[in-house]
Order: C-alpha cells, then structure tokens, then sequence
DNA sequence: GCACATATAATCAGTATTGAATAATCATGA
DNA sequence: TCATGATTATTCAATACTGATTATATGTGC
C-alpha cells in the first residue's frame, strides 16, 4: 500500500518515468523515511498498469536499449488521492510512519488533513492511556527477573507516542496559519 | 526476520505451544508493538521445523482434532540469541521498532546490549545532523508551495529521533545500575 | 434442547517483497 | 586503449505475508 502512493505521487509531481528514474527518486528525497527497492517498483508499476491507473510508453534514446516510460492516468490521480487520505487515517501505527501522507500534503484537501490529524490525536492520547494499563497486565506474565527490562519497551513506546502526539499538535498549529 | 524471534522467544520462555496458542501470546502480550497473523506464524512454523529450529509433536486432547504443539530445540536456541543480537544491531530504523530484543531482553548478554545501544546512540544523533543537512537539499525538488508543508515530515522524524535518544540514554543509565 | 455468537485451529490461494542474476553503458586512470 | 569498477535498467526465482475460507468446539440466552 505504501509503494503505489510513493509511485502515483512522483509521477504526478515529477512524471513520466521510468521504473529506475523512480527508484532514484525516492531514494534521494524519502531515503530517511523508507525505503523501497527496484523489483518491488517494477512489480507495482506492471500490476498498475494492468488497473488502468498509470500508461506505459517504449522509448528509445540514443543507443540505449528501450524502456519503458509511465504516466499517471485520470485514474490513477483519484486512486492517488484516496490512498493518500487511507494512508493518513490508518489507526494501529506501532511504526509511527506517515511519511507519505506528509510528502504529499500540498496533494490533500487541508479539512481532511486537520480532521485526520485531530483524530490521530485523540488515538495517540488514548493508546498512551491504555499503554499505562496494560503494562501491568502483560508484566504479571513476564518473569520477575526480566520485568525490569522489559519495561523499557513500554518506556520506548511511551516516548515515540509522546513525540507523535507533540508533532501532531505542532502540525495542526502550523496548518491553522 | 521479525516473526521467527517472537516464536522462538515466546516457544523458549513458554513453550512447548502449538500456532493458536502463539498468536494468542502475541496478541496477549505484544500487540502494542507488533502484529503477527496467524498465517504467518503457521508459515514460519513450518520453516524453522524445516531448519531444525524447532520440532513438532502431534498431540491429542480429549475429543478435540490433532494438533502440532512446536517445542524450541538446541539450535533453536542458539539462531534466537543469533536473531536477537541482529534486530538489535540493525542501523536503519526509520519504524522505531526494536521491540523483539527489548521483550527478550533478559535472554541476552548485558555487555551487547550496552555497546548496541551506545551504537544506537551514536546513530541516532548522526542521523538528527544528517537530517538537518540533508532537509535543505530534499526542500530545492519540492514545489515551492509544498514546502512548508512537506518540512512537517522532517519535523515528524526528528521529533522521533530525539525520543529514540532519551530513550537509549535513560536505558543506558538503568541498565548501569 | 437448540439457535447463535464467539473461540479454537489450520489451510490455501493470491499478493507483495527481496536477493541474486543479467546485461548494457559510462567513467577513470594506468 | 583497454581493463576495471560504477551506474543504468530490468527480470526471475524464492521468500514472506495477508485475506478469505473451512471446520469443529464451546458458551449463552431463550
């Protein structure tokens, strides 16, 4: 699900390409958010072509052996759109990875940004609410010598929520401007 | 890579089970952090009783239908620490998730995880200066309009990083007591 | 006593991802 | 000039994951 947005949204921005100019692409710009290799790009091109969301062209430059050129279709660009907004309001985030979403923002109606975002707040505030409660729960099944330990992963969560929650509200007063 | 050390740990701390037993421990125990699907399990079951990680016994009970019930062998447990100590170690980590080393924590050897999670230290602040430097030449491909917008995503990610260090830092100072 | 939901248990077919292989072109420097 | 490595470009086989399906068992209210 992640690969196709990645793919509609630079051609749509810097189309038409081919599968290695995008490969390239998304390796010099989200290489710190993602990171996805050239066969999977080969493979969802291919299957989005045969969905009628993206056209392919042979070209032939210079002596360079033929390749084959995509381009995002009226179609594509709605199912673009849709994964966008899917991808933003995707409930169980344990990775904390939204980074397509808000590659493509300037892509998104801002009301479904703010309404997404206002809703991944409350979630944030709750999943580390029932982080505290759960904790306790799954301790009582871990072993007394490893609790100690394993409560920095509670720990480790707690942090990322906090951070997500702090991004969130700093975004949705960057978006009030 | 993920699965197999939840199944090995989980088999070697409380074990023997058989595949519904171990999606529900999972569910019970981790599914803050992660989701494994049954399939899943019952695929990577299958694997490591190819690869003599683990053996399977047909069992049984009352009038119920037979089941295998999987027990962690030897090699087992030496390709779990091997796993462990790997997860651990892995340098690009845009999920945040190091939750199957932190949950077993208490089966490895105190002295890696220091020096992995001085490391991982180490990473992560090189990663917050990358991202600073790296952020003003990703902003010159984005639209200008775009950009305000798409500057959240770093802030989104460094945000998390700076977690991710409180965090090792905080582990670090328990770990030394 | 029995309808209906939920829990238990596993499999299968379809989808997605990756490592490895292939092959051509380009840059370089000895 | 020509060998060597890096870059460009794609494909394939193997691996991994998921949704859907199947099937039995158990619990619950009526």
């Amino acid at each position: 699900m992640k690969v196709p947005v990645y793919i509609l949204g630079f051609l749509k921005r810097y189309g038409p390409l081919h599968g290695y100019r995008l490969k390239r692409l998304v390796a010099d710009m989200v290489s710190d958010f993602t990171q996805i290799k050239l066969p999977t790009i080969y493979y969802h091109l291919e299957k989005m072509e045969e969905k009628g969301l993206v056209t392919a062209e042979r070209k032939q430059e210079g002596r360079r052996p033929e390749r084959s050129v995509y381009s995002i279709t009226k179609k594509g660009e709605r199912e673009f759109l849709a994964l966008l907004r899917d991808t933003l309001a995707v409930r169980y985030r344990p990775e904390f990875q939204i980074d397509a979403p808000l590659f493509f923002f300037d892509s998104m109606d801002p009301a479904d940004i703010v309404a997404s975002l206002r809703e991944q707040e409350k979630h944030c505030s709750d999943v580390l609410d029932h982080l505290e409660a759960h904790r306790e729960e799954v301790m009582q099944h871990i072993p007394p010598e490893a609790r100690r330990i394993a409560g920095l992963m509670f720990q480790h969560h707690s942090l990322h929520y906090r951070a997500e929650l702090e991004w969130l509200q700093d975004s949705l007063r960057e978006l009030d401007r």
